[in-house]
DNA sequence: ACCAGGCTTCTTTTT
DNA sequence: GAAGCCTGGT
């Protein structure tokens, strides 16, 4: 007996349902349904008595699609709260809760983010007497990433390295690894790799989950990396009743070692696999899947598919040049406005999307200008922000005290008199009796050489530590607890945070304040959300804080118009989008546009970007920009040209006429005329036009190749080499006459050093001063 | 111990 | 155009 509800599925949708058995690979392209295809799936197991709700593992990427599922699957069948339906890491986090004590951690041990990640490299720096201008913190903690995604050990490194400086790598790796076991502390990647670790070398702990696990469900399949394949698969290899979903178009996680061959290879992998394409698109019109499908088929090296949709021709698909990035920002604003004053629309139909972070702040005045409301989705996330960091500081000391990041972090803040000097000497003590650094402030009088007030500070401290350790119910009776509210509220006070934050001038300080209670309320939410048959412990807690992004706590239901990264946009969908900034160097960023594979990432993230359109999609570009402080003037996206004329309607082309000559020449030609904008994409300076803005791409000339990199099969070291010097050179000096390509004739008035570049400021005739960077190749000297 | 002021560097995306 | 780092002064 099949219940109504498969009815309303499309033939392939009922198929992927229906094939429970052996390894599934869903194809599923933007918008067919495939969330709705999954919850089917589950229920559908549990509904026909194939297996159990507990015998379901079901993986997710953002905590939101997880809560998602889980709602869905629960409204359609008895007991889908019982189904395991979580993210990577929260999936491994449970895991290892239960059984890292076989590797040696305890189980209390705190989950460290990139922050924390570059704390412990700064220490482990220092403490290889290693130069820290040459071993940049965030580059170290990408590097150690893509070793750990990959599977590479500090000893296999060590082994790999050729040069020294990839030695020197190699040693801060395994310092790295030494400190965070020492710390109790795992990575986001650790997570993962750790499970993995766990079950290969525990096979009684990997028997009971892949017994458990009978039927395991990944999405965003595209988006996996190597060690999240490698768990899967060996939960899957005894009954390979693995199904995964997902789009090859959509993978936009290779940055962060997503290995999008998982898909392309699964049926190599698991080669009695079944493959159900999902190709009706239950979105967006025709005309944006048409523009989708012109951008994404000049990628090389992808599934074939045939996206489709039922739901007509629909609004054509609109494309805008503006002079500055302001006036695209106050015009996208003014429009979302005129249509909800218009009664139109509301605000929440509306989503701008665009490339970085910091473009939002342009949108975000505009908003608060117009009086427009809006929801920044993302950015800087809630709990990386200091005061919470702080306050969460103490909480993970008072968890773990073997979490000398944390510890380290808050020993003087508020501050308590305990310098530096002080800090340096507990920690050399530690050090020497291989103990923790809050285990050595309790042994404080021991320490050599450190005056007797100190002594007391640190012992003052201790005791602090001491008394909200019984407030978190982690000394004495867990179920005495404070309730996490009033924990949080706790250590504000009895830290003396909130006077500290006097110190700070009205506004940010209100706006700390502010936040804490935000952390506050979260907390309070937290406790009341919890739904396990015991109580919440602050372990607990500190994991979910840990492990959920902003991009979760995203209300649907708020009236507000959404500023958001296209990456933080995946998965959602909006009644009209706009895509801002589409100029070369910001979208493809300059950062991705030597490779053919990093440009197809960024093409594939136009995809998205494109594909979260219900009705209407609104393109735009800024002819300037301001870009690290200084004017940009970018090129029209390639993603724009390749969109055949006839599909875009072209609006407005507002404040440009005074350019007109210049787009002719160059940037324009990929309308009307359109010579040759497709083709092969990606064939590096080759692209574009006339040509004669070459060399222009926002802060690199030419030969900015990094160390060989051996693509397709890149070895850890292959990833993140520095970079060679900018080629640049200065030609001439103040009160030269120069020439650039947009200004027209000038005077250089001023020269300055930015970098490896040069700034130079120059007074034009008829444009007056402006501020060019050397490496835009745009100046010349008059000949 | 702590702070102010100047310098540099940086910026892609995030679970 | 911000945030982090260093330096030198109190």
């Amino acid at each position: 007996m099949i219940p109504e509800r498969y009815s309303k599925l499309n033939e392939r949708q009922w198929e992927a349902v229906r094939q429970t058995e052996g390894p599934l690979l869903i194809l599923a392209g933007a918008g067919s349904g495939k969330t709705n295809v999954l919850t089917h799936r589950i229920a559908y197991l549990i509904e026909q008595d194939i297996c159990a709700p507990y015998e379901i593992l079901a993986i997710t990427f953002t905590n939101k699609a997880a809560g998602e599922m889980k709602r869905r699957v629960t409204d359609m069948v008895d007991c889908g709260d019982a189904v395991w339906v979580a993210t990577f890491h929260s999936t491994c986090a449970r895991i290892l809760r239960r059984h890292i004590g076989f590797l040696g951690y305890e189980t209390d041990f705190t989950i460290y983010d990139s922050d924390d990640q570059r704390a412990v490299v700064r220490h482990v720096i220092k403490d290889l007497k290693l130069d820290p201008k040459a071993y940049k913190e965030r580059q170290m903690v990408a590097f150690i990433s893509d070793c750990k995604t990959q599977g590479v050990t500090p000893n296999e490194a060590l082994r790999m390295a050729q040069y020294s400086f990839q030695t020197a790598w190699a040693e801060i790796y395994k310092a790295y690894e030494k400190r965070l076991k020492e710390n109790n502390a795992l990575d986001f990647d650790d997570l993962l790799l750790k499970t993995v670790e766990l079950f290969r070398q525990e096979p009684d702990v990997l028997q009971y989950y892949r017994r458990r696990f009978r039927y395991i469900m990944v999405d965003e399949y595209q988006d996996t990396n190597h060690v999240q394949f490698e768990l899967v698969e060996l939960l899957a290899r005894e009954h390979h009743n693995l199904c995964v979903v997902g789009d090859d178009d959509q993978s936009i996680y290779r940055f962060r070692g997503a290995d999008i061959r998982n898909i392309l290879d699964f049926e190599k992998s698991f080669p009695e696999a079944k493959v159900v394409k999902l190709e009706q698109n239950y979105r967006s019109t025709t005309h944006i899947l048409d523009v989708a499908n012109a951008v994404i088929k000049n990628n090389r090296g992808r599934k074939e598919k045939h996206l489709w949709s039922a739901l007509g021709e629909g609004a054509r698909v609109s494309f805008r040049l503006y002079e500055t990035g302001q006036d695209e920002a106050s015009d996208v604003v003014r429009s979302v406005k005129t249509a909800v004053l218009a009664g139109r629309a509301s605000y929440k139909d509306f989503a701008v999307l665009y490339r970085t972070n910091a473009q939002s702040r342009l949108f975000e005045e505009r908003c608060i200008n117009a009086s427009v409301p809006y929801a920044l989705v993302g950015g800087v996330n809630f709990y990386q922000r200091e005061e919470i960091k702080d306050i969460l500081a103490y909480l993970r000391t008072v968890q773990n005290g073997r979490d000398d990041v944390s510890t380290e972090r808050i020993v003087n803040k508020p501050r308590r008199g305990i310098g530096d000097t002080s800090i340096q000497k507990m920690r050399a003590f530690a050090a020497q009796k291989g103990i923790s650094f809050m285990d050595a402030v309790e042994r404080a009088e021991e320490v050599p050489g450190i005056n007797t007030s100190t002594v007391t500070r640190f012992k003052e401290f201790a005791k602090l530590i001491k008394g909200l350790r019984e407030d978190a119910g982690v000394l004495g009776d867990p179920e005495e607890r404070l309730p996490f509210a009033e924990l949080v509220q706790t250590v504000a006070e009895k830290t003396g945070y909130y006077d500290y934050l006097d110190e700070f001038d009205e506004d940010r300080r209100d706006q700390k304040i502010e936040n804490i209670d935000e952390f506050i309320s979260k907390a309070e939410e937290f406790e009341n959300n919890w739904e396990e048959d015991r109580t919440a412990s602050l372990q607990d807690f500190l994991e979910e804080v840990a492990l959920v992004a902003d991009v979760d706590a995203l209300n649907e239901d708020d009236n507000k118009l959404l500023l958001m990264t296209l990456h933080s946009s995946k998965g959602l969908e909006f009644t009209t989008v706009f895509l801002c900034g589409m100029e070369e160097g910001l979208f493809p960023s300059y950062m991705s546009m030597d490779e053919d594979a990093d440009v197809e990432e960024e093409r594939r993230l136009c995809y998205v970007g494109i594909t979260r359109a219900k009705k209407e999609l609104h393109l735009s570009a800024a002819r300037s920009r301001m870009v690290n402080g200084s004017m940009n003037y970018n090129d029209i996206s390639r993603f724009v040209r390749e969109i055949p004329p006839e599909l875009l309607e072209q609006q407005g082309m507002r404040m440009s006429a005074s350019y007109g000559s210049v787009f002719r020449k160059s940037a324009y030609t990929g309308f009307g005329g359109n010579g040759g904008a497709y083709g092969r994409p990606n064939t590096g300076s080759s692209f574009g036009g006339s040509g004669s803005y070459g060399g222009q791409r926002g802060t690199s000339g030419a030969a900015q190749k990094p160390a060989p990199k051996t693509a397709p099969q890149k070895p850890a070291f292959g990833l993140s080499f520095p970079v060679s010097p900018k080629n640049v050179t200065l030609d001439f000096e103040v009160g030269d006459r120069v020439v650039h390509t947009k200004f027209g004739s000038g005077t250089v008035t001023e020269i300055t050093k930015k970098g490896e570049d040069y700034k130079i400021a120059a007074d034009f005739d008829g444009f007056g001063r402006r501020v060019i960077l050397l490496s835009s190749g745009m100046l010349k000297k008059e000949t």
